[in-house]
DNA sequence: ATTAATGTTCAGAA
DNA sequence: TTTCTGAACATTAA
């Protein structure tokens, strides 16, 4: 999302930031949009960053926009799969007129706050957000392994321990290092846990390459409104009943802390890996 | 027609 | 102190 927007945003001036009319019920902003809206106008956005799963807009009097898109929300330049959820729009100058970014979100369960200077980075620092996944040293991992007795997957998902996995990334990351999302954090070995750390940052920097997962349900777009495509290359999410790609093993679907994940039992065993090698996407 | 499932975060309870 | 539960939301599949 960042890439996506970051040249069409960064170092243009707010003209104005809105609400867009449609049937939807408002999103949670903090503070409410007027107040948002009054303290933004006229201000220019300096930089566009990105913090675990959240998106970060700096402005020129050092206050932030931080947007939290969850599961549906997308930003865009363009083009919105449908008007009927458009919820917000900054209208910012561009050379020879004007240019737009949208928040769009289906769900509604995004949020958009503004924080003053100071403020941002303690809510983006270690009390709310962990270390981000693609950041952490091999020492890191170590220490958040050793820091719980919860199931791995789960230990995965909590954004103060690690901070930018996500449901779909932790079976799939897990499936890659050939671990059993069910295994405590706390029980696995030096070995496993540099295998974990690896996987991490392979299955992310995968996805990222591939612009994400469009799922069924159609969630996911780019900037331009275009489908991910790695949603092509699942090796277990949303594959129950399939043949894993590694082993053969019919995949399988549980339960974990009210989330599905899907594992291989043939080859994410409760104790030490096999020999792992690399897995090609499903056909 | 009703219900479950979907992913993410937070408040509040265990 | 840590972990778990339910609510928030919209839409689709069962």
């Amino acid at each position: 999302m960042v890439r996506g927007i970051r040249s069409a945003v960064e170092g243009r001036i707010i003209q104005d930031f809105e609400s867009c009319p449609n049937r939807c019920r408002p999103l949670t902003m903090t503070p409410s949009l007027p107040v948002q809206r009054e303290r933004v106008r006229g201000q220019r956005i300096v930089e566009v960053r990105r913090r675990a799963k959240r998106i970060v807009l700096l402005l020129e009097d050092e206050s932030a926009f931080v947007i939290e898109p969850r599961m549906t929300g997308l930003l865009l330049l363009s083009d919105p799969p449908d008007r009927e959820h458009l919820r917000l729009v900054w209208k910012l100058s561009a050379t020879g007129g004007e240019t737009a970014l949208w928040f769009w979100d289906r769900r509604g369960l995004g949020t958009v706050s503004l924080y003053l200077k100071g403020e941002w980075e303690r809510h983006l620092g270690p009390e709310r957000l962990g270390p981000d996944a693609l950041e952490m040293t091999g020492a890191q991992w170590q220490l958040f392994c050793q820091s719980t007795t919860r199931p791995i997957k789960v230990a995965m998902l909590d954004q103060i321990r690690v901070a930018g996995i996500g449901n779909l990334y932790a079976s799939e990351i897990l499936h890659v290092c050939g671990i059993d999302p069910r295994r405590r954090a706390c029980s696995l070995v030096r070995k496993e846990i540099g295998r974990l750390g690896e996987a991490v940052r392979y299955v992310l920097e995968e996805a990222i390459r591939y612009e994400g997962s469009t799922l069924s349900d159609g969630t996911y777009r780019n900037a331009l409104n275009r489908a991910g495509s790695y949603q092509n290359q699942h090796r277990v999410y949303d594959r129950a009943g399939f043949p894993c790609p590694r082993c053969g093993f019919a995949i399988r679907r549980i339960v974990q802390a009210q989330r599905a994940t899907f594992f291989c039992p043939g080859c994410q065993k409760r104790r030490l890996w096999k020999q792992l090698r690399e897995v090609p996407p499903h056909s």
